[in-house]
DNA sequence: TACCGTCTTCTACACGTGTAGAAGATCCGT
DNA sequence: ACGGATCTTCTACACGTGTAGAAGACGGTA
C-alpha cells in the first residue's frame, strides 16, 4: 500500500480520528475541518481523495443516509512501515543495514535525535542481547 | 530533489559509475548494461529516463561526437538524506522523534538489524557522549 | 410543499511516471 | 562513398496524482 502525498495527509487526518477512539468514522467534512487551512483544499477534493483511498482499499466507507462516513482500513502502522520499507527497497537496494548505517553515519539525525535513538536501543538491548559490552 | 522509482534505478547505476572512481561518465549503454537484465528496458526507456534526470538537474549530459555521456550531479548520499527526510514528513509529520520511535519499536527492522544498528550506535557513542551508563 | 444548504457523483485537466516505437543523424568499416 | 550498427530526438499513450467545477439528489425548515 504505498500513499501519495495528498492521500498520507487524508489517512493522518482518518487516523487522528474525530475522538477519543480512532475507530470513529469521519465524514469528508469531519475530515475537513480537522485538517484546518492547511492544505486549503476543496471539499470536492477531500471527496476525490477518500473516494480513490476507498478503491484502493485503505479506507472503507458507509452510508447513513446520503453522508459517507470513513474508517482507515489500514493502521498507521501499518502504513508507516510500509513506507519505511519502501525507502529502503528504492533508496538503499533493500539493505536494512545500509539503511541503519546511513541513519548513524551521514544522515539527516541531529544531534539529539541520535542520542535519543542510541538510548532508545540501550534501553532495548536489556533483554534479548549479550553483547552490550 | 524526488526521485521516481525508476529513476532511482537508473541513478544507481550511475553511481556506481563505471570505473573505480564514481566520477566517471556514463552512455546511456553503459547505464543499460551495468543494470543487466533486471528491468529489462528498451534502449530508449533508459534514454527517457536520462533526458529527464538532466532536466531535473539530477544529472549532467555532455556529447561526446554524438554521444552522450552522463554523471550524477547529485551524491547518492545527498539523495538518500532527502529521501528520508521526505519519508519523514510525509509519514511521521515531519518528526524525527517519532521515526527512531517507529524503528526501534514497531519498526520492520529484524533481530539482527536491531542489534546492528544498536551495534553502530555504541561504537558511535564513544566520543561525543555521556550517557553510555 | 417549495426551497436552501449540503452531500454526492461525474467529469475534467495538467503534470509526473513508466514505457517505448518511429524516424532521422552519425560513425566506422569495406 | 555506401551500408549497417548505433545513437539521438520526437512523439505517444496509459495510468497516477493534485485539484476542483458542474450538476444532480436529498433532507429539513418555513
Amino acid at each position: 500500500m504505498r500513499f501519495s502525498d495528498a492521500e498520507w495527509i487524508v489517512m493522518e487526518a482518518l487516523w487522528r480520528g474525530g475522538g477519543p477512539s480512532s475507530r470513529e468514522r469521519s465524514s469528508a467534512r469531519d475530515v475537513i475541518e480537522r485538517l484546518g487551512k492547511q492544505p486549503g483544499w476543496a471539499y470536492t477534493t477531500v471527496k476525490t481523495m477518500l473516494t480513490r483511498l476507498v478503491e484502493k482499499g485503505a479506507v472503507t466507507e458507509e452510508r447513513k443516509g446520503n453522508v459517507a462516513t470513513y474508517r482507515p482500513k489500514v493502521s498507521r502502522l501499518a502504513a508507516r512501515k510500509s513506507a519505511v520499507k519502501s525507502l529502503v527497497e528504492r533508496a538503499f537496494g533493500g539493505a536494512y543495514g545500509a539503511f541503519v548505517h546511513h541513519l548513524v553515519e551521514g544522515g539527516p539525525l541531529s544531534d539529539p535525535e541520535r542520542a535519543r535513538l542510541r538510548k532508545l536501543l540501550a534501553d532495548d538491548a536489556q533483554d534479548a542481547d549479550g553483547d552490550s559490552k
